[in-house]
DNA sequence: CGTAGACTTGACGGCACTCAAACAAGGTGG
DNA sequence: CCACCTTGTTTGAGTGCCGTCAAGTCTACG
């Protein structure tokens, strides 16, 4: 981990950094210039992290919240057999745990999945915000209840469909998001992690998440290499994974 | 479902009614006078649903929450192939769909499984708190965190633990919930679930769920009849079903 | 060119599913 | 008061998805 030595708030260059995490709030709802400005000025810093590096772990009391501005980052437990299970992927834009603000304590660990750069938001100023934006901390609110959606969905996926569907249902998934993200589309974006990932993240083995993404490509519904997806057949891959994308909330309304 | 003529909020009647809500609070932070009574006058009203009804469904859009007052409620959602899924049980003191105010659209149905009586907050009133009581706001916003935590460690379990390692994490989980809500103890409480609840609540079939029942009680590690379920071997369910209650965050701290 | 990590393939086994039927208990109506 | 029905639980037999173990291939990289 390596700290920058100055915050570069100034001008462009961390509206830019942000504008994932700008474009994730606007689908949603409009962002007043105030705010807009408030969270920039919340960050105290951006850091970045190697491939594999825990950027927060179970068990601590962060006295930060962390953004993430580039790079794939995921929620894991480790259970007594050693094996590990992810409760979400993130992509660029995502606020990956913001709820260790209120929550205080961390009940599972972050890994980043690949080189990630990340902003820093302290405790105290997003209690600052909490208590003089008060629209923006219901916005702040929405952000933790998107991720907990989509937490809600990988539960009906992993009870009741086949691995194959949960592994079609995460491609378009990640595919909508980093569309909104602005680093890709639902159809064709990349995604540099590995199966085993993938497998952590669909509660398979290794073996079988390599099984199961080549019935994916034997059906014309996905090709991944060099770390590049595409779905050449969405609508098939979406009926496959059952994937509707109300759970991700993309409706713009006054929160 | 049935309305009651009255509100029936002064005095005792509310205060006592909203007990294991209080409670569940109060175990994680100081909860103010102001704020007591701000959330009870909040209250618009009280109404009842019999078991099997839907008190919220999926793709509605809610003008109001509901805290359930008492029985037991399940969010669920149905695949394509019939079969459904619970993605958490929810039991008295448990404010169920507090995140339809930030969200506003459901993502999924919420079922009572037993009849079930619910306290309505209207979305403007829980607007106006989040306007004028910044601490009770960071509070709500930390028990809809709370749900998400409880989903995170579902996710974990459906990944990685066998059957019956599930089923034990959530006879444990059920018994802590219920205690700090004051009815029930850790390994010894009411749960007037059928075996289908569970199954639906586990990502199995019913008859593995009734196998996997039987296996514990095999084991000297459950007893469920008339309802009412005991563990007569609290450490050893905790031990096979890998619980740790940290993720319920059960530490009282300002927030 | 050798090594490490990721991916692929095959053989085999077990956990959990399906289908099917029997049993138990409570409620209802004749 | 008992036959009957409904709902929930239990048991058995057979199947299949997915896990484990093990080996082999491919690619990147030093």
């Amino acid at each position: 981990m390596q700290r920058l030595g100055e915050k570069e708030n100034t001008g462009e260059r961390v509206d830019s950094r942000l504008g994932p995490f700008f474009r994730r709030i606007e689908v949603r709802d409009d962002l007043g210039q105030a705010e807009r400005q408030a969270l920039i000025d919340a960050i105290s810093a951006f850091e970045q992290f190697g491939a594999g590096a825990d950027l927060v772990r179970e068990g601590k009391r962060p006295t930060r919240c962390t953004l993430l501005v580039s790079g794939f980052a995921a929620r894991y437990r480790v259970v007594a057999n050693g094996e590990r299970q992810f409760a979400s992927i993130h992509v660029p834009g995502d606020f990956i745990d913001l709820h260790s603000f209120p929550l205080k304590e961390m009940d599972h660990s972050i890994v980043a999945l690949t080189p990630c750069e990340v902003a820093i938001y302290p405790h105290e100023t997003i209690k600052l915000i909490t208590e003089k934006y008060t629209h923006l901390t219901r916005l702040l609110w929405l952000l933790t209840l998107l991720d907990s959606a989509l937490q809600r969905q990988w539960i009906f996926c992993m009870g009741r469909l086949s691995a194959e569907a949960r592994a079609a249902h995460l491609f378009c998934e990640l595919g909508v998001r980093l569309a909104i993200a602005g680093v890709g589309f639902q159809d064709d974006y990349r995604l540099p992690l590995t199966q085993q990932d993938l497998a952590d993240a669909l509660g398979l083995s290794s073996v079988h998440s390599n099984r199961v993404i080549q019935s994916l490509r034997k059906k014309g519904l996905l090709t991944w290499q060099m770390n590049r997806v595409t779905l050449p057949n969405l609508a098939a891959a979406k009926s496959l994974g059952e994937f509707d994308e109300r759970y991700l909330h993309l409706l713009k309304e006054p929160r």
